[in-house]
DNA sequence: AATGAATGAGCTTTCATTCAT
DNA sequence: CATGAATGAAAGCTCATTCAT
């Protein structure tokens, strides 16, 4: 298994799917960006839904650990979930095909794409919420149906991408540290315990 | 014309790319939930992707007459905004395989979706962006940027739909109360103006 | 039934078939030049190709016709073919659409055009030809096989559309005259009686 | 590319072509008759009418290049005139096919054939013209509009295949060298000096 | 392992024809 | 007689996937 040849299929399939969407992507242009031929894509991944299941499967995995990191750190709410929204903002720079293929929804493209966007979410939404429910717990949080914060918060994430493709002026550095900011405040404003 | 049959085609075709997205629709589905021929598509739009365009553009008139209304109304930004958040709520009474639709960005899955998306979606953000620059002239909201703070409401309304398709158990109705209800109280912690 | 409303139908396909060609011609472009509903074309043709084929059985009758009288005259043969060639400019006046579907084969578009075509050739090639017998009978035309000779002077007729076509330059009846005269030129010069 | 399928596809397709006409033949019959799949035409041709259009540029070249030589060969008139009329005979042993697709003017079958053949036909009747006016200038052709000379040639071509479909019996190589000896003559006897 | 020619299912769209009004 | 909304067969073309080399 070449390496190197498998990630090259990867980037290049996330590239194309975050610009012109899954199914207006063609394996031949993927195969091209990637510098091989049509097969080979075959040889790394089942299918071409496969290449986009795989990509999110990936990041799946990667933001749950760091999520757990977070959780099983001793620290205070407010800073677990500045940090999270501050990984969103890392991850766009490490991954930007990544980002834009996500804030697609390109799985809901799937014909199973529902179900399994809605498994994907679930973890994801699982994780914050028993972050909620622990800072609640430990009083630091206003006590309210975790599962609806954690909804609230995972939509707001993607205020990031909307502003870039309505506002974006070439400067998205910028925008989105000062974004990922309005987030964090945000979000801490509709978590926290309700001053006197 | 017909206008019967015209909506049978609107809904039918709605319900359907809710379901399973535009691209894993056929024509002959369409036609055969709205319980007409083919060819009877032809005659009341001119291309699958005119339904869409058509439904987007619909749901774009009303929501932002709705928008402009409030605006324009002398209430305060606080009421305008749940007034805001409320209405997507009976939105989804009244029109759910449309909200569907939305909350899939099916637009993306065009072939210049993308620009229709972006043009679509600053409509609506311009409208909000004022509502909070109003609101801050007001004194009423803490000063920032408005286009951010759109963004950030825009996407927290998606919550709703990210619950209901993760959580949902048939209450959808009791559901979205609860979080067309946290929704409001994120909102109005993000933008109010700092308590002393 | 209403000639005058069957004669518009006739004259809108014609001018239609001459431009675009039979298959590139709707039933409804032709309803609508005609001034007729789509519907209404099929009280007076059963099919789109029965108006070609009715148009052309038409066509067919009168040259006939035609022929037939200059055949029973006792013109010279020199002066029948001079009058033939005559006939297909002044037809070409009278009646430009149909003159424009004959050159075009528009009859090959069917799918047994060919017999048909074949047919209609055939009657039209079976006059020609036996003047030509006629006029070698007599020893005014010199004696070659007289099928062949009326293929040829069927087939050079045609040098008036392909001119038309070709180098038309806006005044067709200047340039329609003079190849009409060169065609019977040549004509006479192909078959008249060797010069000892 | 495996030009031998290529062929076959271009053979099939003028095959059928020339039978039926070309929006009577589907790409489904061309593959059949090929020996291909459906797909594997267009891996060879980019649409059904490149497949004509290709066949149409590859007969101009070569008739062209034919036509070329003779003018540039210092053959009195009357012989280069009757090789180009004797070059259409042996055409129609090597390729009839393409012969019967010419014949049947098919170019005209496409959206915009009738330019395309206007085209087409100027290319090879300004050959003709030319010549017709290079044995004007030696004397030994009489002296008249080339380009009307031109075209009465150029038709009188077609009194070969208006013979064979309407008298043909089977015997199709001796009906054509007879056609061709005379239309050599009508040729000649038209654009002779007349003799004093 | 890598290739890319070949496949064919499946799609959207058109349009001649019908028929209820 | 006239209409035009409705029909649905039919066709061109695409592209994910396979497989012989």
């Amino acid at each position: 298994m070449d390496d190197d040849k498998r990630n090259r299929i990867h980037q290049a399939a996330l590239s194309i799917f975050g610009q012109r969407g899954f199914h207006e992507t063609t394996v031949e242009e993927i195969a091209r960006q990637a510098g091989v031929a049509k097969g080979t894509v075959y040889l790394y991944f089942t299918s071409k839904a496969d290449i986009l299941i795989d990509a999110f499967r990936r990041y799946l995995d990667e933001i749950l650990d760091f999520v757990d990191g977070l959780i099983n750190s001793d620290a205070p709410a407010s800073e677990i979930l500045a940090a999270f929204v501050e990984r969103q903002r890392t991850l766009r720079q490490e991954e930007p095909n990544l980002v834009r293929v996500l804030s697609r929804r390109s799985l809901q493209a799937l014909r199973d794409g529902d179900e399994k966007m809605a498994e994907f979410n679930r973890y994801l939404l699982d994780r914050i919420a028993r972050l909620l429910q622990l800072g609640a717990d430990t009083g630091e949080l206003r006590p309210f149906d975790p599962r609806i914060g954690a909804c609230i918060i995972l939509a707001m994430q993607d205020a990031i991408p909307l502003f870039l493709k309505t506002y974006g002026n070439g400067d998205d550095e910028a925008a989105t540290t000062q974004i990922t900011q309005e987030l964090s405040r945000f979000m801490w404003a509709g978590v926290r315990k309700e001053p006197a």
